[in-house]
RNA sequence: GGACGUGUAACUCAGCGGUCCAGAGUGCCCCGCUUACACCGGGGGAGUCGGGGGUUCGAAUCCCUCCACGUCCACCA
């Protein structure tokens, strides 16, 4: 006697007991064998805090391909990680510490801070893992990287080092958005536009050489005219055309600066039609200067907002005091022409909240576009690898913005004013062009530097810049060769660059770099390129171009074969799922309440290939535990209690903001969409039971397929038909349809039908064996096919099924494997899916169903129904001898026994049943005019399909152009419709009558 | 401003040229404590497939256009 199951299915315990289990056994190691590899790195999750909703949808889409491809035999491997996301992480241990100790990071120190961040760090990366075991995923947790740990450090430094070598990375100047008051550039996701009250100025230049003639422009911003190194108009503009060329004198220093062209920055409509043009503070003006560089480039600003010796008699004048002294200079000077009060959005440091100044600084870049020294240009071997095929995009449309944004191939800004991260390894040796006779390189260095060099230990490059300073910089390529960098420090006038790389230099790293490479590791040559990778949108650009890019340069070879993009999350308004909205669901707040397999099918359900998907975020009352569904107004932080419509209780809506009231409950969120996973899991859970407590006396043993009956047929059929389909859906990657295709399966048909006709065979000792090895070999494919979308529950039952029933399977048995997530994955013979029985037992659901209907919806005795199924009965003849014991208890009927009925006895207020021509007297138990109405209904909708079909097939190009199968089957629909039409309205005329 | 996506039953979505006289889950109405499951079973009602135009023998499905919503990118002297 088999161990009986409880009564429901229990997420909480099953998730223990494997997690735990898995992981001992080492299902999900992987090294490099004889087998072929698959392999999926992880798109790491930042270190920041923990994950959401959008990770739960990604990280099970990967491990259903994990766990599928495992069991197809594949050596699956799936690297986890993390990522230290520089300024996001630090941003966030800077405010920690902030609201903690009252001290900026400059109070703190370099190192400090950064061992403050190493210590976050550990903390959230051991929640975030855990999240992800909690979720289930079958990652080689031995193998968990981080990208600032030592292995991808010493990618990022090999990486770099190349690269400059071979001049792809370069130094630049860039505008970057500069916080005077905390002297750091911050990123543009730091800064905020806020409308601000400020000024319009309009002033005038006088045009040299032409008497009486003056350009007039206007500008928020007047301090920046001392920057000014043109003015702009646009090439057609008629008022301006005779000026282009000429020059105009900035009359508050005497520089002459030229009138130049250029259409893109320009807009005769705008204004008076023409710009001054500061290349150095504004970020158009300086594309303008790109495009111009013949107008130069002159900044005006010191690193604390006030101005530099540029600024002339206002040096040392803060940027806004500045900004009303020089405008009433202008005035003096008789070059103003007016001022307006105007409300302007103005970019803010989100960190200072002070107004952020565009200034020109030092930047490191990649080279992206084409070369003239034949060497490749990086981004076009990054879309060559697209527009070959070599890489895949799943959808393939998002291979146009892919091919796109590389197309630009704007140069990569790669360095950041930030602590947190890997440390551009390159030393810097300047000397001003001022003290040039006072100064050398010192020869011994530079003797050292050149056999270095060509010992391949750094590489070493002369610059000049538009400030009279002269750098040779030098980059090493490995930290750890102290004899290189320890001679460096000793001559102190070198320093270290300061800057940290863009978190994105070491994510685009990350499929070659978790496996070792540079290093020639077994994992480099055995794993890569990986096979598949999977994230959402957003990041196509900034991550999966660069690695594709990375991956060509590095190893010559593309980083993955496959790119699969999911939907992004959206709440039921339509809006980003996000922490700081308030709409996000953490994931384990699900796995609580629904557990980790409903948050699992959930996420496949919903994996269409649209590029949105929508979560309707509830509350759960903290009370009395009523789903409370979140309004609009409810987002943002606007509501910080509420009342629950059910008890009327107060609490607090899950998000993440502070109570007023500490006393004030917080609910968690649910979401109503993970009942149909819940209820899912259970079904399963009970059709085991079901099956566990019939199992008494089972034998393993052969079934012979073609003797068996229709019903087995029937489900056989079905069985290896999903198998296939789940299998296709699941290598175009239709996750969605892998869920539905499951689901239907088991519960529509499985469950619904063919348990519930196994009942009376089991009781049958005929009977039992065969049912009893179908049942356990069908539920045994069942589990094989959930097992990579509900992992938990698979195995429950899996071990359940193994005790009553070790050796199972169709057409034969086998010994089971002892844990489903290593069972192979299944494949039926196609000789079993049968067209013929699969229309035959459909035709039996229609008269059950038939049955079902007549019974419910006119409340008929038992002998009536008796009636009606042995008369409907005669349309399934053909299988009525087999099929019939079924039809009596489906369709909820003691006993069948009649055979064959070919008599059709007619009396007044009966019913016809179209579909089998069956003849059902109802007297009394109808409303006739009520059944009238409903008929005539009928009828219309009828004769329109009928109408519509005959039309088309009185044309004659319809039944020529249209496929033949079509045609027949338009026929056959006609056929059978204009029966159907004339029972009903055999039918309506009686019930006219009565 | 550009790109992409979405608009199908009250809600969430599937269907993406004929196999759909339009489907599922939830909710709704009726019946059912039938020995796997009330996280259940059976039945029912519910939609001019966002509007308009076009292509086609045939359109929810393809094209154009308009409307609404969303995401991303660019830009706003």
């Amino acid at each position: 006697m088999a161990t009986e199951l409880a009564k429901a299915y229990d997420p909480k315990a099953a998730q223990e007991r494997f997690l735990r289990e898995w992981e001992d056994k080492g299902y999900f190691r992987s090294d490099p064998d004889g087998r072929k590899p698959f392999t999926i790195v992880i798109p790491p999750p930042n270190v920041t805090g923990a994950l959401h909703m959008g990770h739960a949808l990604n990280n099970t889409l990967q491990d259903v391909l994990i766990r599928w491809r495992r069991a197809q035999g594949y050596n699956a491997l799936w690297m986890p990680g993390t990522d230290h996301a520089g300024i996001a992480t630090q941003a966030v241990v800077e405010r920690l510490v902030f609201a903690q100790e009252k001290k900026t990071r400059h109070d703190l120190g370099r190192d400090e801070l950064v061992r403050r961040i190493w210590d976050w760090k550990g903390r959230y990366e051991a929640r975030i893992l855990g999240q992800l075991r909690q979720m289930g995923a079958s990652c080689d947790w031995r193998r968990t990287r981080f990208t600032l740990d030592d292995t991808c450090a010493r990618a990022v430094r090999e990486t770099f080092f190349r690269m400059f070598r071979d001049g792809y990375i370069y130094r630049g100047k860039r505008l970057v958005n500069w916080d005077a008051h905390l002297q750091t550039s911050v990123a543009d996701d730091e800064t905020y536009t806020e409308d601000t009250k400020g000024g319009f100025w309009t002033f005038k230049y006088p045009v040299n050489g032409v008497t009486d003639t003056y350009i007039r422009f206007s500008t928020t911003r007047p301090e920046t005219m001392l920057g000014d190194t043109a003015v702009c108009v646009h090439p057609n503009d008629e008022r301006y055309k005779s000026l282009i060329g000429k020059t105009v004198t900035i009359p508050l220093n005497g520089r002459t600066i030229p009138i130049i062209a250029d259409g893109q920055l320009a807009d005769p409509e705008l204004g008076t039609g023409c710009v001054k043009v500061t290349p150095a503070h504004d970020p158009n003006d300086y594309a303008c200067w790109q495009r111009h560089p013949e107008i130069g480039i002159i900044n005006i600003l010191n690193p604390d907002g006030t101005l530099n010796d540029a600024g002339g008699e206002f040096k040392g004048m803060d940027r806004y005091k500045a900004r009303d002294a020089v405008a009433k200079k202008m005035e003096e000077l008789g070059f103003f022409e007016g001022k307006e009060d105007r409300v302007v959005p103005l970019k803010y440091s989100d960190r200072s909240k002070t107004p952020i100044e565009p200034l020109l600084s030092d930047q490191w870049f990649v080279r992206m576009g084409d070369r003239d020294d034949g060497k490749p240009s990086l981004a076009q071997m990054a879309m060559d690898a697209v527009t070959s095929g070599r890489v895949k995009f799943f959808p393939e449309r998002y291979k146009d913005g892919y091919l796109a944004w590389l197309g630009e191939k704007r140069d990569w800004c790669i360095s950041r004013q930030l602590w947190w991260g890997h440390r551009i390894p390159v030393w810097v040796l300047q000397r001003t062009w001022q003290t040039d006779d006072e100064y050398k390189w010192h020869p011994e260095l530079v003797e050292k530097i050149a056999k270095w060099k060509q010992e391949g230990r750094l590489d070493s490059k002369d610059t000049e810049d538009d400030v009279m300073v002269d750098r040779m910089l030098v980059c090493v390529r490995d930290e750890g060769d102290t004899e290189v960098t320890e001679a460096l420090e000793k001559f102190g006038f070198f320093r270290r660059d300061p800057d940290v790389l863009d978190t994105w230099f070491s994510s685009a790293l990350w499929p070659h770099s978790t496996l070792g490479w540079p290093e020639p590791t077994p994992e480099v040559k055995y794993y890569y390129p990986t096979s598949v990778l999977c994230t959402s949108r957003d990041i196509i650009t900034l991550w999966v171009a660069r690695m594709v890019l990375t991956g060509l340069y590095n190893l010559n070879d593309i980083p993955f074969h496959h790119v699969y993009i999911h939907a992004q999350l959206q709440d039921a308004f339509g809006e980003r799922m996000s922490k700081t909205t308030g709409n996000g669901i953490d994931p384990l707040d699900i796995i609580e309440r629904y557990g980790a397999d409903a948050l699992r099918f959930q996420m496949v359900a919903l994996a269409g290939d649209t590029q949105d998907s929508r979560v309707a975020v509830s509350n759960v009352c903290p009370h009395c535990d009523t789903l409370v569904p979140i309004k609009q107004e409810h987002l943002k932080g606007r509501t910080k209690k509420l009342a629950c419509p059910n008890c009327k209780k107060p609490f607090r809506p899950g998000g993440p903001w502070t109570s007023d009231d500490p006393e004030l409950m917080t609910a968690k969120q649910a979401s109503e969409r993970f009942d149909q996973g819940r209820n899912f899991a259970n079904k399963m859970w009970n059709a085991t039971r079901f099956l566990l407590l019939n199992l008494d006396g089972y034998t393993p043993g052969p079934v012979d397929v073609a003797a068996l009956p229709t019903e087995d047929r029937w489900l056989l059929s079905r069985l290896a038909t999903t198998t296939k389909e789940v299998t296709a859906a699941l290598e175009a990657y239709k996750f969605s349809e892998v869920a539905r295709l499951v689901y239907d399966f088991v519960w529509s048909e499985f469950c619904d039908w063919y348990i519930e006709m196994s009942k009376g065979r089991l009781k049958d000792p005929a009977a039992r064996e065969p049912a009893q090895r179908v049942l356990a070999g069908a539920l045994d494919g069942i589990l094989r096919l959930v097992q990579p979308v509900m992992p938990f529950v698979a195995e429950s039952l899996w071990q359940a099924l193994n005790e009553a029933a070790p050796e199972r399977g169709l057409p034969a048995p086998a010994k089971a494997e002892e844990s489903v997530c290593i069972a192979r994955w299944p494949a039926y013979p196609d000789a079993w899916i049968d067209a013929g029985v699969e229309t035959r037992f459909a035709r039996m659901q229609e008269l059950v169903r038939g049955v079902r209907e007549v019974r419910n919806r006119y409340q008929v005795d038992d002998k009536t129904r008796l009636d009606v199924a042995v008369k409907c009965a005669d349309a399934v003849a053909a299988d009525f001898n087999v099929l019939a014991a079924f039809i009596g208890p489906l369709a909820g009927i003691a006993n069948l026994t009649a055979g064959p009925n070919t008599a059709k006895p007619k009396q007044a207020g009966g019913i016809v049943r179209p579909e089998f021509e069956a003849y059902v007297p109802l007297a009394g138990l109808i409303d006739p005019a009520a059944e009238a109405k409903r008929l005539e209904k009928q009828i219309a909708d009828k004769r329109k399909a009928l109408d519509a079909i005959r039309a088309k097939l009185a044309n004659e190009k319809f039944v020529s152009g249209a496929p033949p199968e079509v045609v027949q089957q338009q026929r056959e629909s006609a056929a059978d419709l204009e029966k159907q039409v004339a029972a009903l309205e055999e039918n309506l005329k009686d019930m006219q009558a009565a």
